[in-house]
DNA sequence: ATTAGCACTCTCGGGCTTAGACTGCTAATT
DNA sequence: AATTAGCAGTCTAAGCCCGAGAGTGCTAAT
């Protein structure tokens, strides 16, 4: 355990090194923090906390940077911030202006954090475990093609294109619609394959498209996600002369960042945070993660997260995710009829 | 009018430094492109070019690169090239083994440009001109809650959440979607307005409805765009250590890109190539825009466009933007049930 | 335990130098 | 008149050195 002064000593430094991005000389701690003691002092406490890892330098004769150690006890001794209440104001005030739909909420969510966070912000929607039908409805578009409409829990909307080898008219489709709204709702997908029920060809075939649907509903582990915020960290001072940024990119582009970001065990609630090398992917041990999840357990669960450099401020980001993963939540449990734990965050 | 050794020499310029990115010096070029003649005669003619603004130096003594208005020579006196055969078998395999829907359509067209062209491509979603109804759907949610779930000709399906003050029975709900879907089909925004109907509380609600989403999808000028490649671009070495992107980034985050590459006078059909300073935004004056209008003359037009450094590999991106807006408009056609002017590239 | 003081280390930027890359010009050639 | 060889001149890029400055580690004094 450290002692309380060399605590103070490690917390200012982390905290200046983040608002600064510049190595922390131990005057500049001797002069901010008022401990009564020297410069001088000061520099045999950092000795200690660089042999313990919690700091390191650029340069043996350089002011000192957190090491991912470092900025980890400072994340865990971090007091619980709140959000200042004007940007929880703002938040409330931007999302009452906006439709009332998922997508735009998700898009929404992700703008702000972004911009709170001054950072990536990823928003995942939310998954319900095993998608189940609410509707059907076919349309005739041309000849033999129709497009397939198909609404899941959750107010999620699906539309595919698909082929008969027979020209079938609107009331036909309407017909087809009709037995299976009558038939199929609110069963999972094993259950609508294993229904045994008369169908007709065509039937059989908007079945099979409807099942193709929810497969890939089901399956896709994570969806394309929201996203917003690149430019505000190709602006941090450690991306503007580098390449690291590009291999970021990339991640982003293949849709492989989330199963980068997402930590093994994420927790139900509470934000989680990975610092550096704690990250499995190796591409973004100079990043750390804000995470976490929202939604209604074991309904519908997305995840809200922020991806930054390491010097990332931590107290505004932790509550920026925390705060809006609530918003979310709340709106979600309108959106499914329920309440969640969580404080609610009126809408309406 | 430039003498065809000049042009020769012009082209050669541009073509290598297309390739390498290094200014080409004029014993390359004096032994690349076999005329016959020494470096010291086409030290002439390149004086001469730069004299006329074809081609420029970084510093006084060294080799030359083009200039926006090589660039534009070189573009011009280009002969139409084929995207080659392999690459076009890619495609269309591709395509046969997505699912047969817009939106995938636009995704897959968007990766594959951008690893054809090795740039940024940008793919629009064809918007008719002025949409109209095609069907309208509405399922009970919760409570007084229910989702809107509006089809518009092209196979576009737009979802929103409605509440309504009284709580509405499924069955209630199917009644007011009938009624719609028996007068409104085919009808414009002004037609439904104008419409002079006995409507009901309800009915009137949901109509707004609907108006609401038409004038949005009327109203927006630019959709969200389909998107990929930023990575290829960031590759070049023009972007490595420099700032250049970051307005760039900001631009396509902001979603304003659009605005700032579609020129004035798009053609209907065809490609387009807007080389650097030609480009009315500022910040793009470093960059080149390739790009077309694919889809149905009147009915539904989207573009497709390349988006990347002035120095890019012209012939190459012109006849993959060329064959991919050929290939969409040929989807599209199908869709809409109609024959365009152009090749069918049959995907089914 | 603390601190003042100092020597030491390392970076950063400027200025200098050299090698090399190309050009522009000139004078000779065809 | 067009071409060319040759050469002088110009500019960059990279390496090097140097001095200033920043910050530390250590030591000896308090």
């Amino acid at each position: 355990m450290l002692s309380p002064r060399i605590e103070t000593i490690l917390k200012s430094i982390v905290g200046q090194y983040i608002a600064t991005a510049v190595p922390v000389p131990s005057e500049t701690i001797a002069h901010s923090c008022e401990l009564g003691v020297s410069a001088a002092t000061i520099r045999n406490e950092m000795a200690r906390l660089e042999r313990e890892g919690y700091i390191t330098r650029p340069h043996p004769s350089a002011g000192s940077i957190p090491s991912d150690k470092g900025y980890r006890y400072y994340v865990e001794t971090l007091a619980d911030i709140e959000l200042p209440l004007a940007n929880q104001r703002l938040i409330s005030h931007v999302f009452h202006q906006v439709e009332c739909e998922l997508e735009e909420w998700l898009t929404l969510a992700a703008t702000l954090t972004a911009q709170l966070a001054q950072n990536v912000a990823i928003v995942t929607m939310p998954k319900p475990a095993n998608c189940q039908f609410k509707h059907v409805e076919l349309i005739a578009l041309q000849n033999s093609v129709a497009l397939v409409v198909l609404v899941l829990h959750g107010a999620k909307v699906k539309q595919q294109l698909v082929t008969f080898d027979q020209v079938i008219s609107q009331p036909g489709l309407t017909a087809i619609a009709n037995k299976l709204n009558a038939v199929y709702p609110d069963l999972s997908r094993p259950q609508i394959s294993a229904k045994d029920i008369e169908l007709s060809p065509t039937e059989q075939r908007v079945t099979d498209c409807l099942l193709k649907i929810m497969q890939a509903e089901d399956g896709q582990e994570y969806e394309e996600p929201y996203l917003d915020g690149l430019h505000f960290m190709l602006n941090q001072p450690e991306f503007a002369y580098s390449r690291q940024m590009l291999a970021l990119v990339e991640l982003i582009e293949h849709r492989n960042l989330l199963k980068a970001i997402i930590p093994q065990g994420l927790v139900s609630q509470g934000v989680q945070v990975v610092i550096g090398k704690e990250n499995k992917t190796e591409v973004i041990h100079n990043y750390s993660v804000v995470i976490s999840r929202y939604g209604l357990p074991n309904e519908a669960i997305g995840t809200i997260s922020v991806v930054g450099p390491t010097r990332m401020p931590y107290a505004r980001t932790i509550s920026t995710v925390s705060y809006l993963s609530s918003v979310l939540s709340g709106l979600l449990a309108e959106l499914y009829g329920k309440e969640t734990g969580l404080t609610r965050h009126d809408t309406n």
